[in-house]
RNA sequence: GCGCCGUUGGUGAAGUGGUUAACACGCUGGUUUGUGGCACCAGUAUGCAUGAGUUCGAUCCUCAUACGACGCCCCA
């Protein structure tokens, strides 16, 4: 048998209608926040990764999906959305259209050559925004309370965001130098992990786990303690932009994130319910000044997030959140001989057409095996399709939780459903249904109107 | 890249070196309820991830591969 790659999946079923509401409530959250949707290649040029994220780190080493392509070109499937979107931003010159900040959100498959856990795929889908071209702190607070409340506006309770600042390059240098100072006495006493990260990545012993209990780290220098003027007031107008909004926050020193384009603010929102694998932050994102410069455009400050769905979908089960999944349908059409069948065909179409959600039979079943079918598919209605009451112009139908059965004209079948489902499929209001009630009883029956009653006006 | 565990039908799964691979649910059909949901009857894996090996014989032993789960590294 075929199977799906190592660490991919398929979403379908329950599942995928739980990711296309969490994608409705992104989509509808950045929109209020008048953020644009923007697309850009599942694949670029290997180059800009490179540049964009770092010609030595393992990321880019090892762990992205590179291949060549017919034309010998080096080509990468994108691991995340951000070098892309300052590409697209370089490229298509955004930063000379007057209307500054750009403001852009995405949401689509990164690829990432890793070993599958929990949490963690080799395709995986994410969303984010970035807001290029503004350094004012106010971007920093909104970005971040924009990705708390399209957590909030999907029910989602227990969540915790952490944030720190690395300052600008002057303070992230100087703090570096400072904790290399500060490890490399006491070398002996951290992991075998952590001995190899001192001079590659000392930033990263911070948040070692094994190391985490060591006391070294508890008294380790604080970012915060090596920021210039600068840096450290930026940070202050962040939180207090972040106050105002009302995100309730935690200043965490250990949130460093892997990459070297990052500088002032840094945030992380984890996931605070239990059943988490090892990786329970949701999100991350952070201030990006020189990203855009690197690949070639004009120094650009930007602030940015991303989150993978996956892990979203996960904590909302987790959490057991209610969501307004739609599993119902309006009516099951149910019919035995050739001639109910076709009529079937045909009322299937015109109620769809109207608005409703129908489904029928399309495999023979007996009549016995219809009923446990409209009940598997939760419909609301039944229609029980009959030569004879076809030919009297008439439906049976059945509410499925009453259990109670009328004959109704075929005419008046939308209307009926209308106004049991009042799905708002037709245009008609319980007025005009009452006025024509009256209509009815007072036509005398040439008016020449045709309407819902059953009753013909010719 | 490393480590640990796993892979039996539509699903949950039991099980054994030797031709009936339990049991349950589900599903399909039938009987009976005026048309299901209850009840009863019947059907439902020539196959136990794939390949190779050991053996007279393997789903059960060995090895490899794939995939899954979890963790490490790394984390965009």
């Amino acid at each position: 048998m075929i199977q799906k790659p190592k660490g991919c999946n398929d979403i379908y079923g329950r599942e995928a209608k739980i990711w296309k509401y969490v994608e409705s409530i992104i989509d509808a959250t950045m929109e209020k926040y008048n953020y644009n949707y923007i697309r850009t290649p599942i694949f670029e040029s290997t180059e800009l990764f490179h540049r964009g994220i770092g010609e030595s780190t393992d990321i880019v080493t090892k762990e992205t999906y590179d291949f060549v392509d017919r034309g010998g070109r080096k080509m990468t499937l994108r691991p995340e959305g951000t070098a892309g979107v300052c590409r697209s931003y370089v490229e298509n010159k955004m930063y000379g259209d007057p209307n500054q900040p750009v403001k852009v959100y995405y949401n689509g498959t990164m690829y990432r050559y890793e070993r599958p856990q929990s949490g963690r795929d080799r395709e995986l889908t994410q969303f984010g925004m970035e807001v290029l071209g503004s350094d004012d702190p106010f971007t920093d607070a909104e970005v971040i309370s924009l990705a708390v409340n399209i957590y909030k506006m999907l029910g989602l309770k227990e969540i915790k965001v952490n944030i720190n600042t690395l300052g600008d390059k002057e303070s992230r240098d100087m703090y570096r130098s400072a904790l290399i100072d500060y490890f490399k006495p006491h070398i002996e006493e951290l992991c075998e992990d952590c001995q190899t990260r001192l001079e590659k990545n000392p930033l990263r012993i911070l948040d070692c786990k094994v190391d985490s209990d060591n006391e070294l780290l508890k008294n380790a220098p604080k970012t915060i303690d090596y920021l210039n003027d600068f840096s450290r007031e930026r940070f202050e107008q962040v939180k207090d932009y972040l106050d105002i909004l009302q995100i309730k926050y935690e200043v965490n020193p250990n949130i460093v994130r892997g990459l070297d384009y990052y500088n002032h603010t840094v945030f992380e929102i984890e996931a605070n319910v239990k059943g988490f694998g090892a990786n329970n932050v949701l999100g991350g994102g952070g201030r990006y000044n020189h990203l855009c410069s690197e690949i070639g455009g004009p120094e650009t400050p930007c602030i940015g997030f991303a989150s993978g769905i996956g892990r979203l979908v996960m904590a909302l089960e987790l959490e057991e959140v209610k969501l307004p999944i739609v599993e119902d349908i309006d009516l099951f059409l149910m019919y035995v001989n050739e001639d109910e069948k076709k009529y079937a065909l045909y009322l299937a179409q015109e109620l769809r057409m109207s608005g409703f959600i129908v489904d029928t039979e399309y495999t023979g079943r007996s009549l016995k095996a219809q009923f446990k079918q409209a009940d598997r598919l939760h419909a609301k209605y039944v229609a029980i399709l009959n030569s004879e009451d076809l030919d009297n112009n008439e439906i049976k139908i059945r509410d499925n939780k009453t259990k109670e059965e009328e004959i109704i004209s075929l005419d008046a079948l939308i209307y009926y459903l209308d106004e049991k489902l009042n799905t708002g499929a037709s245009d008609v209001t319980e007025d005009e249904i009452y006025s024509w009630e009256e209509h009815e009883e007072n036509c005398d029956g040439d008016c020449g109107e045709s309407c819902h009653c059953g009753h013909h006006h010719e």
